[in-house]
DNA sequence: AAAAAAC
């Protein structure tokens, strides 16, 4: 019942802010497109090329909106956004962290694990260090086993990168102040991190610029100090804004987080919150980090401390802003993590309602990053012919050979992933499994045992397929192929992390023809093997044109996840020419690659778009729900 | 079709 309420609530701002997809006002599911993308004012709908063939949204895996200039540097590339809340500020100055959030708690000085510095008088004042928080953020030092979230510096140099928009800032190529800040920068040495990696060196002049930011980076590209560094840099520099004024409530209960990062699985956003807060360590900011499957109470209490920036699952999150304990009133910063995923996976309308209500990233830049995983010499990868019924006894074969290592193993169905990892169990394997059908505590217990390699066998569903960063997984077996290509993608970045070396391994029979074309261009532009039955699998055909070419003509491999759905035409600014761009240089390989990737949608669908910035409603939420919000 | 995600 509850339920649906929720989803009539949202069906019904739906209506009230949605999109205006096309002429016929019908939303497609699968293929999310920016509202700057959409051509909402255009004649006839757009055929279907553009509406199939446009996935912006799977283009980009992260993305940073800033709202609101004035917080940072002030320049706010994003221009104002309209139907501001109103709100009260507190008195600048005078506002300290104890006022903020907490006021309930007088001068309470609990330990907050991360983040106990202050905001006093204008000034961000450091709390002291403690040894013990030390060591639980930041490990023992020189502790083999503590393996720094995975860089390879050197190797890393060579990643492409390429920003396009308009008025792009020159790249950083340090840790320093300015642009960011002494604090922030001695938090991330005590994480380990020597050198920003390619995307954070984009990242934090773009988002310290105040500008919005859409970029396609893996993990293990060091997207997540990509957004969390500017933001906290931000936030160090500039303090916490007022706090809106409450009226007729006594205590103050509501949080007013700054920040917000949304992620599509609870382990994700786990995880993130783990990063946010070495590097808030000290700080004034408090992380805060809140998802479905954990005691409620315990998140609430956590967030009447004090949240100012908040790591959320979409659904948890959706719960606690309808309990009225957080507002979004006074977000600066919205990062949405593995964003394609969560639009695909069926967040649609929170992600919507939480986004969609105010004219969302404008006069963005587009950043996009090289495979980290796929053409990686780090990871080879093999196919195997293995028929269904083969395939226990080749997993058996392959434990046995392989022996040493962390192994995961992809299967496709949460059953599946049970009866592999009992089968294993009774093989004597040391395994366990992972998916959304295990209590969060299992989960947990499960990812714990892996990382630790007591259980060095697991087996997992999409759960652990992106994001997820565990150092020093040797071998990533494709027990069922996914159908989606990327999914194979992210599924076999898992090794071959931090410049180690990974073998991936797939099993394949024609119950898998759908991605036969995508695996064999991948493996090729990996430069790896392609096995002779691939290739025959291949010209058996399909019967439909080939993977996922129904969609005008295919997405060209290498190209497809990481391009700026605009075709600017100079506004292209390649970093490097790296050999994924196919050695052209900014317009050609923007202009000509979204000919080509999308068909006729690009001049037909959503050509006039970018532009536009006219979208829906660009005053913002105007009822008093879409209010409550923000 | 199945995956994830709120109680």
């Amino acid at each position: 019942m509850a339920d649906q309420l929720n989803m009539n609530n949202l069906s019904l701002s739906e209506s009230q802010h949605a999109p205006r997809q096309n002429g016929n006002g019908g939303f497609v599911r699968s293929a999310y497109i920016p509202p700057h993308a959409r051509g909402s004012t255009r004649g006839p709908a757009p055929g279907p090329a553009a509406m199939d063939g446009a996935p912006p949204m799977n283009a980009c895996n992260w993305l940073t909106k800033i709202f609101r200039p004035g917080f940072g540097a002030g320049r706010g590339g994003g221009g104002g956004w309209g139907g501001a809340p109103t709100f009260t500020p507190r008195g600048g100055n005078g506002f300290d962290r104890n006022a903020y959030g907490n006021p309930g708690q007088g001068g309470g000085q609990q330990a907050r694990g991360s983040g106990d510095g202050q905001w006093k008088d204008g000034k961000h004042i450091p709390g002291p260090s403690n040894p013990r928080v030390e060591r639980e953020l930041f490990g023992v030092p020189n502790d083999p086993n503590v393996q720094h979230s995975g860089i390879n510096f050197e190797k890393y140099d060579d990643i492409p990168v390429e920003a396009s928009g308009q008025g792009v800032p020159d790249p950083v190529t340090t840790f320093s102040n300015p642009p960011l800040d002494d604090h922030l920068i001695s938090n991330i040495e005590l994480s380990g991190y020597k050198v920003p990696t390619p995307v954070q060196k984009y990242s934090i002049p773009i988002v310290m610029g105040g500008r919005d930011l859409m970029a396609c980076a893996q993990t293990g590209s060091g997207k997540t100090g990509g957004f969390l560094f500017p933001i906290l840099a931000q936030a160090f520099v500039n303090g916490p804004s007022a706090t809106p004024v409450q009226t007729g409530m006594a205590r103050q209960r509501k949080a007013y987080p700054t920040s917000l990062v949304l992620a599509p699985t609870r382990e994700l956003v786990s995880q993130i919150y783990e990063e946010a807060r070495k590097f808030a360590y000290r700080s004034w900011v408090r992380p805060c980090v809140v998802y479905g499957g954990a005691d409620i109470g315990h998140q609430l209490r956590q967030i009447e401390r004090g949240c100012d920036l908040l790591v959320a699952t979409p659904g948890r999150l959706v719960d606690l802003i309808e309990r009225g304990r957080i507002s979004l009133q006074n977000i600066k910063y919205l990062v949405l993590d593995e964003a394609d995923r969560m639009l695909d996976m069926g967040f649609e309308p929170q992600i919507r309602r939480i986004l969609l209500a105010r004219d969302f990233l404008k006069e963005y830049i587009f950043l996009s990053v090289g495979r980290v995983g796929s053409t990686s010499e780090n990871i080879t990868q093999k196919i195997e012919y293995v028929e269904d019924v083969d395939k226990r006894s080749v997993l058996l074969d392959i434990l046995h050979t392989h022996g040493a290592g962390l192994t995961l193993i992809f299967v496709e169905t949460k059953r599946m992933a049970d009866s592999l990892s009992d089968f294993l169990i009774n093989q004597g394997f040391p395994a366990t499994s992972i998916h959304g059908d295990r209590t969060q505590r299992e989960r947990e217990r499960a990812l714990e045992m892996f990382r630790s390699a007591r259980c060095p066998i697991l087996v997992a569903t999409a759960v652990a397929a992106r994001g997820l960063d565990i150092p020093n997984v040797k071998h990533v077996v494709n027990y069922d192929l996914p159908t989606d290509i990327d999914d194979y993608v992210h599924r076999i970045g898992r090794t071959g992390r931090a410049g180690n070396t990974g073998v991936a391994t797939a099993f394949f029979n024609r119950g898998n023809r759908g991605v036969v074309r995508d695996l064999l261009e991948l493996l090729k532009e990996a430069n790896q093997e392609v096995p002779a039955f691939l290739e025959t699998v291949a010209r058996e055909g399909s019967g439909f044109g080939g993977g996922r070419g129904g969609r005008g003509g295919g997405r060209g491999r290498g190209a497809t996840a990481t391009r700026d759905v605009r075709s600017f035409g100079g506004g292209s600014r390649p970093a490097y020419a790296g050999s994924q761009w196919g050695g052209s240089s900014g317009g050609a390989g923007f202009g000509g690659a979204a000919a080509g990737g999308y068909g006729g949608g690009m001049g037909g669908g959503y050509g006039g778009g970018m532009g536009g910035g006219s979208y829906g409603n660009p005053s913002g939420p105007s009822g008093p729900g879409a209010n409550s919000w923000w």
